[in-house]
DNA sequence: GTGTCTCATGTCCCTTTGGGAACG
DNA sequence: ACGTTCCCTTTGGGACATGAGACA
């Protein structure tokens, strides 16, 4: 593939760039993990899928002399952070435009374009410039044709479990480094005097947190930041400069909190890379790539690309602004604006904005939830979905009469039975009184504002909100106190996924995703399974509940019905009540809008997505409509099979109890040899396969076995499924051969089928022992060790013979040799060296020679060819003596064997050290 | 531009109960 | 005569996931 070649021109040697490969960071973690994990996504890459597709997801690349521009390292020392910069990389990307290359080529779409490339050759100028390998931008976003294979799978598994891994360490350092008592000093001495004694601990509610949080909003903003420093470093940086990434600044919040002695958790969404392997190593949708270590926000992105100057992003902003919010109010604006431009992070310009929303904002916080701003996009009109999901909404929570989310509680409790009793009025309702809530329609105006995606926030604990306290949402960076259920929709109006939001506290973690996320369904796919991300997180969640659990002192009035309800013995703790609203939530999702969410959701179901074997049973509460079709509780959706399938169970139906489903099932196509002709024909039938539930079933209950005799089925067999299978009053006998037994002592008893076998196009039945009637046992065991024992003294017996006749074979063939050679003295001397050194060899049976007359001060290694054996077969008279004669000595010069022969045929070698 | 639905297609799982010839 | 082993041939249909295209 012809390679191309970009001209980067000056923007891309910024003095961040030049700054931001310094050689002292080779060999960091995080660029042993980038190395690492894009090797990673090489292989699963590997086959198929273009160099393009996997290159731009783990940079730097060190690929040599392919790349000539000197590469952006991660710009912080840790992993999900060097990329997950949505806003506060704006300024830096307005400096250096495109061409950092981590943000280079995830961010923008227009950097692949055509027109940016050119073919050619690399002048020999000096301005930096980067080949890229392989591929057309085209190319690049062309799907793949095949499919992911199990394997691509796995890996794809493992990759996301490993960097899910690394983002949990990551935040509970920021955690570990937002205790650190310098970082909470320094925070300190900042406040203004009115706002230290400002929350009061004890009675704390969110709205008394507005000054503190406007406060810190207007104190601290989002930058990039290329410094590549240790986390605390990184903090006591921002602290001074009072800029530093949205992970810095969310931190520094949560410092604050804490050096205020509130209870506070750092959160982070934990945007780990795809649980799907094409989506992993492949652009999303919208153009922008996303790997592990570089995660784009793709509207911001854009927009800090399309407007060089700050002044025009403004005015742009206030535009946009003005036309999507119809007769709103100045305020509004202005907010929407100020919480764009702190995110955007320009200078000059979110300066004079936070001073004019200063003062706007110091006359009417105190009054107004400065979200409100933001909430009041919505009042734009809703699509018919829009009114459909809050319809429904409304009659799930109806339907099922579980207690509402308990913010939305709060936030809309009278509204809700106006709502239920009139339906009529509802819609105008939602749309005008309750958009706050509506997050369809906040996604909209978040995406016309062009906001960056939230991914790191705080969590004050509020003693005084709800009944029993709970944990409030704050996002310092954008302003927003109590705002959990906005974050969803930022979530996704920015293309950031929001499968995992974790609490940071006291080191350990807890996954709060059910606060954040009201449409589990669609993140429910991907995450990885419950099991595995449970068992990780289940020490973190003990050292959290640990630091942050503490008892909850319930009112009065509260403490009564709590102990009534959960028993004497319950305490409320922090943790144990936050459990119970995450619960809560999980039980009280509201009904998805389009059909086929029904068709894995996890509480609810419509009747047209069920499979072959599901009915409803009880067909009924209806919770909804989804286009038309009723929607039913999950827990209605109940599992049938067919009689045999329940046998394998130990079920069986109960009598009289008719089907509650048939399906029509096609017989196999049988192969019947039509007589006289060669062709074959089919006969292919259908035949109904009768269903049952389980409510239709009682314990299986067998034929006993009768005097000695086992029930059989009609093969003669027992089908040992399990042991519920086994008829009352037998054993199943799991021994090789016990049949013969059995039948020697003639003993009833049914071969044991345990399954089936795919074998040869053709299923076998697989046979493991017998079932005999449990009386039979324990004779069948002894005789069974018996016959086992007499089988294996057999078996030694045989051998034993086996082993006498293949030495009496050997040695008889020796014995004919040596009495050929006898017969026939031509044979020669080098054969029988031959023989005695094979048979040396073989025998290893060496004697010493007490016949040497070798008189030489020599060291004899003597062996006697054939051994004593050899010896008394070869000579017929047994007293006979050797006697070795000079003249029949031979000595091999070679081998240093000096071999002596007697006349007999005797010899013997004698080797000379 | 986005969300939803339908259809097509690939993958995976479930299904499931010889018989004849040769040989010992 | 009887028991054991080998060989033959190499399913196929449905559920489910996923992508493409149409449509609102």
């Amino acid at each position: 593939m012809p390679r191309k070649v970009s001209h980067r021109k000056k923007k891309s040697s910024t003095p961040e760039n030049e700054m931001g490969a310094p050689n002292n960071s080779e060999g960091t973690l995080t660029e042993i993990s980038c190395q690492a994990v894009g090797n990673l996504l090489r292989r699963a890459n590997k086959g198929g899928t273009s160099k393009k597709k996997t290159m731009p997801e783990f940079l730097p690349e060190h690929n040599g002399p392919q790349v000539l521009e000197p590469i952006p390292q991660p710009k912080t020392s840790e992993a999900g952070h060097c990329s997950r910069n949505p806003m506060g990389d704006a300024s830096a990307e307005e400096k250096c435009g495109n061409v950092s290359l981590d943000k280079g080529y995830l961010d923008s779409k227009e950097e692949l374009d055509d027109s940016d490339w050119e073919d050619g050759t690399v002048p020999k100028d000096d301005h930096p410039m980067t080949i890229e390998l392989n591929v057309t931008p085209d190319s690049a976003v062309k799907k793949q044709s095949h499919r992911a294979s199990a394997k691509d799978k796995d890996l794809a598994e493992l990759v996301h479990k490993v960097h899910l891994l690394c983002l949990l360490a990551r935040g509970r350092l920021v955690d570990s480094a937002c205790d650190d008592p310098l970082i909470q000093a320094a925070m300190l001495s900042l406040l203004p005097a009115h706002l230290v004694q400002l929350p009061n601990v004890t009675k704390l509610t969110s709205k008394a947190l507005h000054p503190l949080v406007s406060w810190f909003h207007d104190n601290f903003h989002v930058r990039s930041t290329n410094a590549e420093k240790p986390v605390c470093f990184a903090l006591a940086s921002a602290l001074e400069s009072r800029e530093g990434s949205p992970e810095e600044i969310a931190a520094l919040s949560v410092a604050l909190f804490r050096a205020l002695n509130l209870t506070a958790r750092f959160v982070s969404i934990l945007d780990a890379t795809s649980l799907k392997p094409d989506q992993s190593c492949r652009p999303d949708a919208s153009g922008s790539s996303k790997g592990i270590f570089n995660t784009s926000t793709p509207m911001v992105a854009k927009l800090k690309l399309d407007f060089k100057s700050p002044k025009k992003s403004l005015s742009y902003d206030i535009d946009k602004v003005s036309e999507s919010s119809l007769g709103r109010s100045r305020k509004s604006k202005k907010c929407s604006t100020t919480s764009h431009m702190a995110q955007s992070g320009d200078p000059p310009i979110s300066e004079d904005l936070n001073v004019s929303i200063k003062k706007s904002q110091t006359s009417e916080t105190q009054d107004n939830d400065p979200e409100s701003c933001l909430t009041d996009k919505s009042h734009k009109s809703k699509r018919k979905g829009d009114v459909e999901y809050e319809m429904q909404l409304q009659m799930a929570l109806a339907a099922t009469a579980v207690g509402c989310l308990e913010s939305k509680m709060e936030s809309g409790a009278n509204a809700d039975e106006e709502k239920i009793s009139c339906p009529s009025k509802r819609v105008k309702r939602v749309v005008s009184a309750d958009a706050s809530t509506s997050s369809q329609v906040f996604s909209t105006a978040i995406g016309s504002m062009k906001v960056g995606s939230p991914l790191y926030w705080a969590e004050v604990y509020c003693s005084e909100e709800n009944l029993t306290g709970k944990w409030v949402h704050i996002d310092a960076v954008n302003l927003i106190i109590d705002g959990e259920d906005k974050v969803e929709s930022m979530v996704a109006a920015c293309k950031t996924s929001l499968r995992y939001v974790v609490a940071f506290g006291g080191r350990g973690a807890k996954d709060v995703t059910r606060r954040y996320c009201m449409k589990w369904y669609k993140i429910a796919s991907q995450r990885v399974s419950s099991t595995w991300w449970d068992s990780v997180l289940a020490p973190l969640r003990d050292l959290e509940s640990g630091a942050n659990g503490g008892v909850v002192q319930l009112r009065p009035n509260q403490n009564i019905s709590t102990e009534s309800n959960m028993g004497h013995s319950f305490i409320p703790t922090r943790s144990s009540l936050e459990d119970i609203e995450l619960e809560t939530r999980a039980l009280t999702e509201p009904l998805p809008t389009n059909q086929q969410a029904y068709k894995s959701h996890p509480l609810y179901a419509i009747e047209k997505w069920l499979t072959k074997y599901q009915v409803l049973h009880p067909k009924g509460p209806i919770l909804g409509f989804c286009s038309g079709h009723s929607v039913y509780p999950r827990t209605c959706v109940k599992t049938v099979k067919t009689k045999e399938r329940w046998l394998r169970e130990g079920l069986q139906v109960k009598a009289g109890e008719l089907p509650v489903k048939e399906i029509k099932r096609s017989i196999k196509p049988q192969k019947v040899q039509d007589s006289g002709a060669d062709d074959y024909y089919c006969s292919d039938s259908m035949e109904n396969s009768k269903l049952y539930g389980m409510w239709q079933l009682e314990p299986l209950n067998l034929p006993h076995a009768v005097n000695g005799i086992v029930p059989k089925n009609e093969r003669g067999q027992v089908d040992v499924w399990s042991e519920k299978c086994l008829p009352p009053g037998t054993v199943h006998l799991r021994f090789p051969r016990a049949f013969s037994v059995a039948k020697r002592l003639e003993i009833d008893y049914a071969p044991a089928m345990v399954g089936f076998e795919f074998k040869n196009g053709r299923s076998h039945p697989v046979y493991d022992g017998i079932v005999v009637c449990a009386e039979f046992k324990d004779v069948l065991l002894e005789a069974y060790a018996e016959e086992d024992e007499r089988r294996q003294a057999e078996e030694k017996r045989r051998d034993e013979a086996q082993a006498l006749s293949r030495w009496y074979q050997l040695l008889s063939s020796i014995v004919t040799r040596q009495r050929l050679n006898n017969c026939y003295n031509n044979l020669s001397s080098e054969m029988s060296t031959d023989i005695q050194c094979k048979n040396e060899n073989e025998s290893n049976a060496a004697v010493c020679g007490d016949n040497d007359n070798n008189q030489s001060p020599k060291h004899h290694q003597v062996s006697k060819s054939g051994t004593d054996l050899d010896t008394s077969l070869s000579t017929p008279v047994k007293d006979h003596v050797h006697v070795f004669l000079k003249e029949y000595e031979t000595f091999d010069e070679v081998t240093s064997l000096l071999t002596k022969r007697c006349q007999c045929g005797f010899s013997v070698q004698v080797e000379e050290l």
